[in-house]
DNA sequence: GTCCTATTTTAGTGAACACTATATCATAAA
DNA sequence: TTTATGATATAGTGTTCACTAAAATAGGAC
């Protein structure tokens, strides 16, 4: 499958949309949806393989990030989407006040 | 299926491509790719629903061509599909000279 | 009218893939 | 070392969807 194809995947746009500004765990990501974990663990290693997103290891932790050099080509309609929905800063926001 | 996930799917770009810079009969396209009629009526019939392309009709035959105003935010991403695998080239150099 | 071509539509099939559940692995804390 | 937590990997399921084949629709030529 190619770049185009995995990010219009609206849940992986979703992913995106929360590891854009800024590294997050897989498990406060999956948090924000009502899926599994492993659903979403899956979803992570598709763009990883991709290089769609980097990942750091702190302890238990895998922090995942937007590879931002990456997505620059679908920066511009990834942001129209999530300014769309405002999802995307809803759940920031959500998340952001639950790590207080 | 929103617009992002129409335009990701392979044969939707490419058939894109082909009524991007003006207009092309069902036929046309169709003859451009290794499945039925029928498969490409379909994805033209989507992409039309989406209003993604116009329509016009000639006699028989129907011309399509790319709502370029709506794909305005898919542009750079699309061209630069085309431009990589220099099909989309190939293919309206090919159907010009059909047309001759 | 009857043919022929261009196109759409419908029914059915197969494959891709997002998901669940479970097993496995790795790190941290006891 | 045991126990718990965070995460990945695997097996199996259901749905979506691109496709084929065939039927239905429409326009032009005769």
């Amino acid at each position: 499958m190619d770049t185009l194809q995995l990010v219009a995947e609206p849940r992986r746009r979703e992913i995106l949309g929360l590891v854009w500004d800024g590294e997050m765990a897989a498990s406060d990501i999956a948090s924000c949806f009502d899926v599994t974990f492993g659903a979403v663990s899956q979803h992570l290693s598709v763009l990883r393989k991709a290089n769609l997103v980097t990942v750091r290891k702190d302890g238990n932790r895998r922090l995942y990030r937007a590879n931002q050099d990456a997505l620059a080509p679908y920066k511009g309609i990834l942001e129209g989407m999530w300014s769309d929905t405002l999802q995307h800063l809803a759940e920031t926001i959500e998340n952001a006040e639950s790590d207080k």
